[in-house]
DNA sequence: CCCTCTCGGGTAATCGATTACTAGACACTA
DNA sequence: TAGTGTCTAGTAATCGATTACCCGAGAGGG
């Protein structure tokens, strides 16, 4: 492990100051073009390359992201996190990862973890909109941070997501049009914003609507096995439910299997459709009929918002929400 | 955004030198015992967080491991950075993802940035098997680097993965148990390691035995999309192949989406196997048989390796190859 | 009583970069 | 010629923590 090159040894090698090697090859002022030539010739013969521990303890700017989100595991962030990466490598950031597990203790830990290590900003998909609350509104405190995907509303920071509400109008009426007589819903617990988001948009949609056309709902959280459970118990209960509504596409799944195991066929005699247009949607069959979000312009938004921050200070508390594109698929067609 | 509180702020408040301060909270020195208490009460009352980059600076330890995989968004690798993120934090380290886009030139960069951020440590997935090569034996040279899933034999550091040939003689001996009389395969291209050792691993089980049992072979990349393509064409032009073995899930998906469009029934017709066992290799339909990775025992081991490198200097460049299972599902049943 | 040793604490150097401040050299003007 | 301004470069302070080094007080031994 050979010492890497330092300002310094360039310094000397070139015959000059550190300052002017400093200001050489970060262009901040001008140097006389002969020392400017030789200045990076040197570096470039000695290997140099900035040491940017040094430089973010000097500039207070480690050039680093933090991202948290709820569980890496969870098909629908892996996406989220990949266009995150694309885009801060475009801004020469570095994307610091944390996994929350889904447990505000735990969230609060990395959160702590990340300002430690000076991140220049945070993008967090809150675990709980209700217990994420003091952690995340101490950090707000400290630096720019954004919400994506989940929020805390009482937390006074930017959030870009979707119109939830929306996307499951959208399904419902796209069911209702399809002829379904008699709909249930499948959702995470209120702790969660969009599961909280998505229950009430389909609250909203059953206020309008006779109670012979309503069957029952069920939550807990956005996994293929709950969604199988909730499944099995809604179609044992109540026979005459033709569509089952799902907060997530992972729900859809397991309510997939659900059918398949007593034997109700999709998209004959039932009908199901999933929310998130995940890869896998397209993997199950019959393929879902879903809610697609637009996740490249979630994370660009959100991204440009901080840097926004960043670069601007604080700025105000803005909500953005996209809207959503109904992908009709065979489990629930027109 | 208040200023944090530094060691001199506290040395401040509880009247005592810096050093003690600094001595107190990291008990590198015995302190007086009412010393230590007040430092300690006044830190805690003043919200003291340590500045993680002045430590960094000061003791040449980041406390934060790169991680490089070629696709976040290939449904393989999250189950690695999850783990790798969970076991990281039990060691109070952070983890800096980076993704190479299968792009060998994007590696090196992605690399450079790791090593200007002066982590403590790098691990790896490598693109390609030769074209990663100088970038890698570069950083290596530098900064302890372990090697997983995928390697670059030619570069000397610690691999973990697994043990392919086997898992694809698993396959092959598993489908001709089960009577199949001709087997092709689609595999990726050779320059990604695992695409190679599990097409020589085919090519073994196909050399003892004759020739009329082995159908073509395709190659391209992991892609549902190849699978689909590639499985068309060897379906189309060899009627006989009654079981296609797959390099890993995503080809084998696509090899049933084209089973599915040519009408042969999986498995009855045909079977098809793939590698990896990710969740969706059971939302297909059928659900796929294939080989499981034993990825927490793979992350575990990489750091495992990674943090003894890193405590004890240069350690020797082991292969650790994991033993895999075969994961029986009805796509190519007994 | 003086010397040595231990204990604990303070001062200042250090990590590697950036940058405020200072100053020398030169040109131009009055 | 003296004064003023411009252009560059060098010196040293700085970011926040750790730690090498030094020092004073008190204990114990000769």
């Amino acid at each position: 492990m050979g010492q890497r090159a330092t300002v310094k040894d360039v310094a000397l090698a070139a015959g000059v100051s550190v300052a002017t090697v400093s200001r050489a090859l970060s262009g901040a002022r001008v140097v006389r073009p002969e020392h400017r030539e030789i200045v990076l010739r040197t570096a470039e013969q000695l290997g140099y390359r900035p040491h940017s521990i040094a430089q973010a303890l000097r500039q207070s700017r480690t050039g680093a992201i933090g991202m948290i989100v709820p569980r890496i595991n969870n098909p629908f962030f892996p996406q989220l996190v990949s266009e995150a990466e694309r885009v801060l490598q475009q801004h020469d950031l570095g994307l610091l990862l944390c996994s929350s597990d889904e447990d505000p203790a735990t969230e609060a830990k990395r959160i702590t973890m990340l300002a430690e290590r000076q991140v220049d900003g945070l993008l967090i998909s809150p675990s709980s909109q209700y217990a994420s609350a003091p952690a995340l509104a101490a950090v707000a405190a400290r630096m720019p941070v954004v919400q994506f995907d989940q929020c805390v509303p009482s937390v006074d920071t930017a959030f870009v997501g979707i119109d939830d509400a929306a996307g499951i109008a959208a399904v419902t009426s796209h069911l209702v049009a399809a002829g379904r007589r008699r709909l249930a819903f499948i959702g995470a617990d209120d702790d969660n914003w969009s599961g909280l988001r998505r229950r009430e948009g389909f609250e909203t949609w059953a206020a309008t609507t006779d109670s012979s056309a309503l069957g029952r709902m069920e939550t807990g959280d956005f996994s293929r096995d709950f969604g199988y459970r909730a499944a099995r118990r809604l179609l044992q209960r109540d026979e005459q439910i033709d569509a089952i509504v799902c907060a997530n596409d992972l729900i859809a799944i397991g309510a997939l299997d659900a059918a398949a195991e007593l034997g109700l066929p999709v998209p004959d005699r039932l009908a199901i459709t999933g929310f998130d247009d995940v890869n896998v949607a397209t993997v199950c069959s019959p393929a879902l009929t879903t809610v697609r979000q637009p996740v490249a312009a979630i994370v660009e938004t959100a991204i440009d918002i901080l840097l926004a921050a960043i670069a601007g200070g604080p700025a105000e508390a803005t909500v953005t929400q996209f809207p959503v594109e109904l992908i009709v698929r065979g489990s629930a067609p027109a």
